[in-house]
DNA sequence: TGAATAATTTAGGCAAACCTAAAAACTTTA
DNA sequence: TAAAGTTTTTAGGTTTGCCTAAATTATTCA
């Protein structure tokens, strides 16, 4: 197995290029990675050539970049860490479900990988986060429970938030705003044709939210 | 207060001066930080210049360094940050005393205030680490128990090991290979003039320890 | 299809935190 | 106390990971 100590850059070009490749199954674009991650598109550039002469990533110029099977094993190892801290920070240190992304943003690059290990067990194995997202194994083995969204239910179907998919703060401020949360039970009373919102009840309340909105929150369908 | 985030590196300059100052009150060679850091004398001197112009070292040109009260105060967060880690790798995730040094000193430098306080509040106010070391409060408030090392003792006085200064893997593995740990009784048998090193008995097993290896072994009179 | 627009890369720079080699200042000692 | 030795600093480099501006390639659309 190449053990390369990769840098905390390094980490994290590999996990935003995986995320944005969905499983490594699409390229991805220099501009998309450059967005995510707030780094101008040059710089991306620069690091996508390094990334590629470690093997890491398939970059064609001009074309847009894939993510190896080396590198999607070293992202689902971060994303990995990522999870297991993120239940550690809620479950045991109390923090609130949405303080702890960006704790576990820095906590994911101590990299030792017994450290890991006995805090996965210490946690007893954890398979979700508190966000819902799946945690990978040791082998980096991921049950890929791939929910629908608001926006998949029909007129009058019920369903329970099982997932947010948007860790960013705004996001999570609006879901607050909006009584949203893992285990939140929605209805959907009408869908708009126009610009694909949805009009949903919570507790007893009614909203619209757009269709952006509803495709990062994942429901299991009661 | 000054909340400047330092960097990885200013955090460690900044631990390394305190403990070479004895809680600030010594000066500093640049040649003592070098070594402890591994850093070029050269090295040193750029950062030392640094540290200066925030003003948490006072340096002075050819002569040495002594740290400032605001130095001060963040050296003793983080190592109120690494010893509370210490505890929680020890005591809940299950690592051997000896393992634990390395990672902590990785997750001294993750910077959440939130973060430490969760972690004390979840490890219930620990006092000492599991080398013996007090823990700072947060508010860089020390128990300062400088215990007498066995060098202190006379012979056929017995002591009980309490705190270990010398946290190198090296030093480890010797009181590994000794059978000292915290905790661990002993008994003065001879203290021989030459060198000053000092023949103990550990489970009825006599050894002869260096000057050097006695100091770095702090202990409770019985 | 070719001109405008957008995406990407190249070129040249910068700051942080290291390094080596050489100069300068301190300390020891004969 | 001056020569030798030690410590510290200065000067000039390197690498990493970022930046801006300009050049190149790809795409859109009129």
């Amino acid at each position: 197995m190449s053990n390369i100590k990769l840098s905390k850059s390094e980490e994290n070009y590999l996990k935003s290029i995986f995320n944005l490749s969905e499983f490594g199954n699409k390229q991805v674009s220099t501009n998309s990675i450059s967005k995510i991650l707030n780094i101008e598109p040059a710089s991306v550039t620069d690091m996508l050539k390094k990334l590629s002469k470690k093997n890491l990533v398939y970059h064609e110029k001009y074309k847009g970049s894939t993510i190896s099977k080396s590198g999607i094993k070293i992202a689902l190892q971060i994303i990995r860490r990522h999870r297991l801290w993120e239940v550690f920070l809620h479950d045991k240190l109390k923090f609130k479900w949405d303080e702890i992304h960006e704790i576990a943003e820095e906590l994911e690059h101590v990299s030792s990988e017994e450290l890991i290990d006995n805090l996965d067990k210490y946690l007893k194995y954890p398979k979700i986060d508190p966000h819902g997202d799946p945690i990978p194994n040791k082998l980096g083995e991921i049950d890929f429970v791939d929910k629908i969204s608001i926006s998949d239910l029909n007129i009058n179907e019920k369903g329970i938030v099982s997932r947010i998919i948007n860790e960013d703060e705004e996001f999570f401020n609006l879901l607050k705003k909006l009584n949203i949360e893992i285990g939140t039970e929605i209805k959907i009373v009408d869908k708009i044709e126009y610009d694909q919102s949805v009009e949903i009840l919570i507790n007893k309340k009614s909203v619209i939210i757009s269709k952006d909105i509803s495709n990062n929150i994942k429901i299991t369908k009661i």
